[in-house]
RNA sequence: GGUCCCGUAGCUCAAUUGGAUAGAGCAACUGCCUUCUAAGCAGUAGGUUACACGUUCGAACCGUGUCGGGAUCACCA
């Protein structure tokens, strides 16, 4: 394509005498509806050499005919559609089947460093769909980096510490009776994550009975009155939603300042803080558990991280920098002594970077996280691979490191995903309406699974080799259900789609992928490079896709979206199926074209896997 | 209320970054397995791209406004 556009550069300059950047002589492929490999638009070129349409592609065309560019074209409305040489096609295929996978994909010229963070989960409840998504986009996103020549590092900061985590342990210690993930086989992380759940129960049924106390009787019965006022009688609320509105709004400050379970959670953060042995062997017990999880969860959706941070460690990090940035004047402090950095002139508001007493915030930590990060990895970018309900955050973040003029300050990017919500609404940890990773995992598995055993094509094989195969395609279906998806968009998850298998999804790429091993078994001769007669229509768009790859790869980082890649492979795969259905290719006519499909055939299945396994999908041989 | 994001077939998503008659899958209906794996192929039906102006050879895409939905705006993380 590349190559298309300095040829229309090039011919622009002799015929025409105009001589222009590379970007303005773009060339698309031909529509489906036309017999012709490209298209190159003249409209924006009446206006720039007062020529028409016509004349302008007739002259291109007859310029490019006599040089031998170009086999044939024929101009529809502005629209300039021609067709390259069959040679120029043929050799196209040599040149990809005697690349190895390794070389499959053009390398940057600029080659940098990258980190990648992603996943971060608190340590206080299992991975959930949401956890998914980030994970995918995270691990699909480092191989596409890797992939066209970039150094790739991966990162995740675990949030192990903090009121969350105490509100577990508390459960625990309240009310376990000392039971264990081994003593009651259930997953560790699951395990702990029911201690939480198991504690706000608890405070409800503590601020239930409070709310019939005397004392929370009056309160309640105050705020009751503030709180109606303030609704301004909307008519079409009545008594009993007033009440559960004030009482969920509520709740929060209730634990604050009334809750005897509150209480305890606090003093249990200040003895994790102050180090009390007791409590920090509690924590590391637990958390443990939690890693143990984790990491089974990680493997089954085989992604690893080359870097663990644990906040534990890192929470205590950037007062440094709040003392940098009082120095430098780009933070200001109130009599209070909290700090403060005014961001009005970038379009937000004051933010607060250190509190009175001394203590941290989130973004402090975060100031300090990035610096760390910086110095021990000196990568050319920084990419969090964050949702989107953080993006003030980041904006806040990314541009209070650019008033400190920190050398990192214009390598920072948050890879911003949207929000993963069910046909049913939004995910809801506390009602229960989460969609656990490990349960969803497990159900693919099992629904591809049954496919398998009801088609019958691995019944032979011995089991182990049969679970392999079923959990690949299972986990190419829910792979590939969620990366096909632009990362930006709030997308909606429908469990009972993501174990489909037909249509557009993963395993239909597989398929494509199958059907040629499955011939490639049947082949008897081996390939040798032949020049058949003739390459059809069908050929030459499976070429022309082939030849493209390259090119989604470098936008697929660029833009830091899978997606393309993702539809594109299952363009690339729908074209096969359809060649497939066509063309015999075991059985053609001669023994050259036997060869030349065999030919295209191994190419093909050379970019599906190779764009597979950018997605982190594996490829079975069989299915 | 301020800021940001989104609105495309009944549903879930695309659209080569401003190009030809807006495409797929699912769901519905109809065909194709004695031939390389039917997790496949072909077909029917489904659209005022939320709405209105504007920019230009050309707009789902850019601009302005309206309507609708979401996120966020803690001395929480």
């Amino acid at each position: 394509m590349d190559m298309l556009s300095a040829l229309f550069q090039e011919s622009y300059f002799t015929v025409f005498n105009y001589s222009g950047d590379k970007s303005e002589f773009a060339v698309m492929n031909c529509s489906q509806e036309f017999d012709a490999d490209f298209t190159f638009v003249l409209f924006p070129w009446v206006k720039k050499l007062g020529l028409k349409p016509e004349e302008i592609g007739l002259k291109l065309g007859e310029y490019l005919l006599n040089n031998n560019s170009i086999s044939g074209y024929f101009v529809v409305k502005g629209f300039f559609n021609f067709t390259l040489h069959d040679n120029f096609w043929m050799d196209e295929i040599y040149r990809i089947h005697k690349l190895k996978t390794n070389e499959l994909v053009v390398q940057t010229d600029t080659p940098l460093k990258y980190l990648v963070e992603y996943c971060s989960p608190n340590t206080n409840k299992p991975l959930h769909l949401g956890h998914i998504r980030n994970i995918l986009l995270g691990w699909s996103l480092s191989n596409i980096l890797k992939a066209i020549g970039h150094r790739v590092e991966t990162t995740q900061v675990i949030n192990d510490r903090g009121v969350a985590i105490c509100k577990s342990m508390l459960a625990w210690k309240k009310f376990s009776n000392g039971e264990t993930p081994e003593s009651t086989g259930i997953k560790p992380d699951h395990f702990v994550g029911d201690y939480y759940v198991l504690f706000d129960k608890k405070l409800n049924e503590e601020y239930l009975s409070w709310q019939n106390s005397d004392e929370g009787k009056t309160i309640l019965k105050n705020l009751l009155g503030q709180y109606v006022n303030s609704l301004n009688s909307d008519p079409s609320v009545n008594d009993e939603k007033i009440t559960s509105d004030l009482f969920k709004k509520y709740k929060n400050d209730y634990f604050n300042t009334y809750s005897v379970l509150g209480k305890e959670v606090r003093e249990m953060l200040l003895k994790w803080e102050n180090h009390d042995q007791e409590t920090r062997l509690l924590w590391k017990k637990m958390n443990d558990w939690v890693y143990l999880g984790f990491n089974e969860s990680f493997k089954k959706l085989n992604v690893s991280f080359d870097y663990i941070y644990y906040e534990s460690n890192t929470y205590l990090l950037g007062k440094d920098i709040v003392e940098l940035g009082l120095n430098k004047g780009v933070f200001y402090q109130l009599p209070d002594r909290s700090v403060w950095v005014n961001l009005e002139d970038v379009g937000l508001d004051n933010k607060i970077v250190l509190r009175s007493d001394g203590t941290s915030v989130y973004i402090t930590q975060d100031l300090g996280t990035i610096k760390q990060r910086y110095e021990r990895h000196h990568s050319d970018k920084y990419i969090y691979i964050v949702a989107d309900e953080q993006d003030y955050h980041f904006k806040v973040l990314f541009e209070t490191v650019k008033k400190l003029g920190e050398p990192y300050a214009h390598n920072l990017y948050h890879c911003s995903y949207g929000m993963v919500d069910l046909p049913t609404g939004k995910m809801k940890s506390r009602e229960g309406t989460v969609v656990d990773a490990d349960d969803l995992i497990a159900e693919v598995i099992h629904e591809a699974t049954s496919m398998a055993e009801e088609r019958g094509e691995i019944a032979a094989l011995p089991k182990e080799q049969k679970d392999k195969i079923c959990t690949d395609i299972a986990l190419a279906a829910l792979k590939y259900f969620i990366l096909k998806v632009s990362y930006k968009k709030r997308m909606i998850f429908d469990p009972k789609e993501s174990v489909d298998m037909q249509g557009h999804t993963g395993p239909y790429i597989v398929n494509a992928y199958v059907r040629i091993q499955s011939i490639l078994r049947k082949a008897t001769f081996s390939i040798d490079l032949n020049v058949p007669a003739k390459i059809s229509r069908p050929e030459r768009n499976l070429i022309r896709s082939m030849n493209t790859y390259d090119k989604i790869l470098f936008e697929a980082a660029d833009s830091f979206d899978p997606a393309h890649l993702a539809n594109y492979l299952y363009q690339l795969a729908k074209d096969f199926h359809k060649y497939y259905h066509d063309h015999r290719i075991l059985n053609a006519e001669t023994a050259e074209l036997i060869n030349f499909r065999l030919m295209i055939c191994e190419n093909v299945a050379k970019y599906l896997t190779h764009g597979m396994n950018c997605l982190g999908i594996s490829m079975p041989d069989r299915m």
